[in-house]
DNA sequence: TTGATAAATTATACCGTTATAATTATAATG
DNA sequence: CATTATAATTATAACGGTATAATTTATCAA
């Protein structure tokens, strides 16, 4: 592990264990550096990296401070992780519908830039909240970069798999929102009723060079969805 | 404008006067320094500046490439901006219902770390777009921070004034988004139906300096309602 | 006490350099 | 020709430093 991700990692640590609320200030930065014993650029790279992830805010001649959103049980619409991390003291259960090798639709091919007779793994999954539905996922994989899958792996965490199994480095994602009514199928798997509201969300997933590898499209029960986004200055 | 601020809107520009697409290379990280003739870390920062919005992405040992999103007419939720910049090809109009100074209902007070017997403005605005009707806004503004508002000012780029004429730094939001049902006063201004689905999200913005001063929750029209999200690998 | 002014604190911009890791291009090998 | 080894390219990590801008604190004057 690189020196500024785990020096990133220790702050958050002990900003978790000491409970520190939004606007406590944290050592200021060439303390930081001493205690650390690095220079200062690594710092300031670390605090890069906690402000980008929304878990600090920085303010030029006053400090360094936390930031955390009071909400829980909210779904990170950023971590493309997503329940794994945000929910995790929650009990998430998945079921697999389907896990089948096949030609991909033409959406699929397109999001995933290939051609429509390349093969991929097709993934279909409900996913469970307490004993509530939570979400009905459809996902392609490009089985030229995702060789292989199994029932095991496409019941734990297939991002792990990809990770570790496969040494592939995940990179960057695109989502795209809609909200609409369910369809009759959907709401079956949601145990909604047709015509309640729900929300929709595609991404597309790249690997670390650019490759798209994943295309996929979760149907949320409107009763369990509650996201948030943290935005920071820069973007703006 | 600092240097590397002005290097990234440079490379921004260029990107879309040329049109290149998704997986096309930029010039060399040294090429870049002799072209803009700064150093090497000022050109890494702008290039930083660019990945964090989603416009590039880097691949060690390979080159700069661009990204970008394929879909027009979609809402960034991260540029809390919103609509100015997404849909400036588009033609969006706001009609301001109430603009009035007023005690905060606790959940603003709350949200906005003051308490109930401060003044705050409150704004009511429902935006179109071509005909439709796109959202119904409520807003809360710290009248602490925000010490004037008028109906021009309310029909035009809240945010704009508050950067420009009132000189603060606007700094980080964080939203929360809910799928449900309309009410009847909601689908009353939306021209839709008690029962339809809605979009909410709501929002604390704040001053770079940590202080919110903004509490907001927009209602979507299902309808016209799509939105992205960009996101990048260091948050995962 | 108040208000203005100066000083100290603190994060940020920017420079320059060395070392390293990932990728791609090239050469060597069978 | 395919495979492997090597070299070149390229972004990233990490060091260390000076200058600057925003904020907070201390100082002083009224």
């Amino acid at each position: 592990m690189l020196k500024y991700q785990h020096i990133a990692a220790e702050i958050e640590k002990y900003i978790q264990e000491h409970a520190l609320q939004q606007g406590d200030k944290l050592p200021v930065l060439d303390e930081l550096m001493v205690q650390f014993g690095v220079s200062k650029s690594t710092i300031i790279k670390s605090l890069e990296l906690l402000e980008e992830r929304g878990v600090i805010f920085q303010v030029r001649g006053s400090g360094i401070f936390v930031r955390r959103h009071g909400r829980k049980g909210y779904i990170s619409l950023l971590k493309n992780q997503g329940f794994t991390r945000d929910l995790d003291h929650f009990p998430i259960t998945s079921q697999v519908l389907e896990l089948s090798v096949r030609k991909p639709t033409r959406e699929a091919a397109t999001n995933l830039n290939i051609s429509m007779e390349q093969d991929v793994y097709y993934v279909k999954r409900v996913r469970y909240i307490y004993e509530q539905t939570l979400c009905v996922e459809e996902s392609y994989y490009n089985k030229a970069i995702v060789t292989y899958l199994n029932n095991e792996i496409v019941s734990d965490s297939i991002f792990d798999y990809i990770r570790e199994g496969l040494g592939l480095k995940i990179g960057f994602s695109d989502s795209y929102l809609h909200v609409g009514k369910l369809e009759e199928e959907e709401a079956g798997h949601l145990g909604l009723h047709k015509g309640d509201p729900k929300l929709d969300v595609e991404t597309i997933f790249h690997l670390a060079n650019g490759q798209p590898f994943d295309f996929s499209r979760i149907t949320y029960n409107y009763i369990q969805s509650q996201f948030f986004i943290q935005a920071n200055g820069h973007g703006m």
